[in-house]
Formats: structure tokens, sequence, C-alpha cells
DNA sequence: CCGTTTGTTGCCAAATTTGCAAGATTGCCG
DNA sequence: CGGCAATCTTGCAAATTTGGCAACAAACGG
């Protein structure tokens, strides 16, 4: 629990600040309107800064989920160290994504604009494959070099794809379905076998 | 096997000249050599013609990778209709894999390049995930309307996820190992559940 | 209080991307 | 065969984006 410093904070407050902006505007008026010109003019900054913190738009927008995602594998480790990783993943993951993901009707309209931007899904894709990483690697703590093989990034691989294919299923289907309830049977499923 | 047209062909022969041209290169000199200058001058062509067809370079090294991973669903699609659909994924992807990914040290490049560049591994996202899409039709067909949630999705994931750990691992790994018999393993253990 | 480090910003040159149109090649139909 | 339509290839040039550099300011560590 160590403060990170002024100075971090600060720098942190601006990139949440620009993306933030940036996740407006994508709302508001569309993909077409978010530039760096017109998110830093939004959140009173300069041009220069928002390339200073972003490669360009697309990752300035994903950057607040890219985060939260990555505060997924800090939720794990939080978790007792004798208890079985599945077991981790199911009490974790599910009322995590949930806060992530918010609104529905919200997370449908961007993944709507990643399914038809393709820069927009290769940001997307990196999101989650940073997410799979950081995931991997307290998945091998928890295993402690009991698996040197592929089983850290089978697992942690198959979790993000049940994240993935929970969420959206859950976004797109308009009968209301609990993504929590959606989530855990994905999981669930791969626990106990797909045949 | 309707043959294409003498039009599409020639197209696809400039797209194959180029991407090669781009593949052998970045195994050359590395991925600062390959810009959609020096590719179309090694290729013969204007550089206009390489924006054409790709838009970045990254584009233009994986697109026939890519299209590899597309043809996997047209193998499983020529599987019997009445075959598990495990059963054909454990009978196609391990040899076609195999057979895509080449020599060893060479997929390792590729893979160290993939780390090293993150607009390299952003279109290595993107390939994989069209694969996905692509072998997530075919598993719905095969299964025709059998499950209308989030099997199909899930299972190509699955799939996509035990074909990419399977491939860093063998590449990555200076023991020597099987790839085919590494990724079925891999498919073997989800089919079977990972607990 | 001072030296060092680092975030913010403006300026501007270099590199990249894109729209447009002309020429060449192919597909299609009478 | 003849010719119209579609589209691939290419050059050119404008528009946009990117990136280096340096100055200023703020925070860090004595």
């Amino acid at each position: 629990m160590t403060q990170p410093g002024l100075r971090e904070r600060k720098k942190a407050a601006t990139r949440a600040a620009l993306s933030r902006a940036a996740w407006t505007m994508l709302l508001a008026d569309g993909l077409e309107s978010v530039t760096p010109e017109s998110v830093s003019a939004a959140a009173d900054m300069a041009p220069r800064t928002f390339r200073y913190h972003f490669r360009n738009r697309e990752e300035a927008i994903l950057d607040e989920l890219a985060q939260q995602h990555l505060a997924l594998a800090d939720r794990i480790r939080e978790r007792p160290p004798a208890e079985p990783i599945w077991d981790s993943l199911l009490a974790v993951l599910p009322p995590e994504v949930v806060r992530i993901c918010g609104d529905r009707a919200v997370f449908a309209t961007l993944l709507r604009v990643i399914g038809d931007d393709p820069a927009m899904l290769a940001q997307n894709l990196t999101v989650l494959e940073h997410s799979r990483i950081s995931l991997a690697r307290v998945i091998a703590e928890r295993a402690g070099g009991q698996h040197p093989g592929t089983y850290p990034n089978l697992l942690a691989g198959v979790a993000v794809t049940a994240i993935s294919t929970a969420v959206t299923h859950w976004a797109l289907d308009t009968t209301g379905t609990d993504l929590a309830a959606v989530l855990h049977d994905c999981l669930q499923k791969i626990r106990e076998g797909l045949s």
C-alpha cells in the first residue's frame, strides 16, 4: 500500500483524464470524432501531451479498461495462497468483470465500434493479451513451479477466452442475461471439459 | 474447385509476392528494414501498389500466415459431417499447424519479433482472432443450431488458445519437442477438463 | 535551498497516409 | 470479334501523422 508518490499520481491523473475524455467523446459522437486534438482539447491539455501518453486514439480509448484488466491478476493474488487456482478464478472473475463492464447498453456500443474498426479490434485484442500474460504470471506463481510446461499459459488463455466470450454474449443478448452467471458457466464448462 | 478467374489469381499473386518479399526481408535484415518502399522494390512493384493491398508492413509480413490460418476452417469442413467436432479438431489441427509453422528456428525468430514490437503483436493477434471467428463459424455449422449460446465461440477460442500456446512452447523450447504432440496434448487437456 | 529527474508543451521537420485520375488488364455480353 | 464495364496498377501531390528537440515547470532527494 505504499504511495506511488505525487509525481506518478499526477501522471496517472492526466492519463485518466485523457482516456475518459476519449471514452466520453466516443459514446457521444462516434469514433470519427475522437482525435488527439479533440480529446486533448476536451481534457484541457496540449495535443502534444496526448501523444506523450498514447500512441493513438484507440490506445487512449481503451486505456482505463486495460488497467482494470491488469488489476484482475492482483485480485487473484489477494486470494488465500492455498486456494486452488480454479476456485480463485471462479471467485474473482465474475464479479470483477461485471464491475469493469458496467452498463450493458454502453458496453454493447463499445463492442460494435470494436467490430467495425480494425484498429479498435487490434487494440482490444492487445488489451486482452496483456491481461492473459498477467494472469499467466499469477497462475505460475500459484502453481509454484509445479507445472513448468504449457499449463499457466493454457489456463490463462482459456480464462481470457471465457471472459471475452461471456462479455460478448451478454452485451449482444437482448434478453437480459446475467453476466456473472454466463461467465461462471463458461469457466465451469472449461474446467470440467468441453466434450 | 471452381477457378477464381484470371483477375483474382493475378491479384492474389501480387499479394503473395509482396508478402513473401516482406517475410524474406524480415528474416534477412530484421523488422526495421521492412518498409513499403523496400518490399515493393524487392518484389519489383510500385510502392503505391503495396499500400493498395496492405495497410502497413505488419499486415504484409503476416498475410500468408493469415490465409493459412483461415484455411483451417475449410480443412474442418472437409471432415465427415457426422464426426464429433472434437475429433475433427484433433485430426486436423496438429498436422496442419505443423505444416503452417515450418522450421522451428525460423518461427522462433518470428515470435521474437512479435514479442519485441507492439504493432507486430497486434497484427498477430488480429490473425488469430480472424482464425477464431472462422473456426467458430464451422463449429456452429457442425453443431447445426444445437448450441445457440456461447458454445461455438468458446470452443473456437480455446482451440486458438491451444494453438498459440503450443506453438509458443514449441518454438522457444530448445529440447526439440514435437509440435504435433504438444498441440494434441493441449487440446486433449482442454477437452477433458483443466482441473 | 539546490541539483537532478521527469512530466508538459510548442515548434517544426520528416515520414506516412490518402485522394484522385490515368493507363492497362480482365470479365462479360451481344 | 468488338466494345463496355469493372478493377488492378501506378504516379503525383496534398493532407495528415509522427517524432525529435529544447524550454519550462513541477517534484524528488538530499
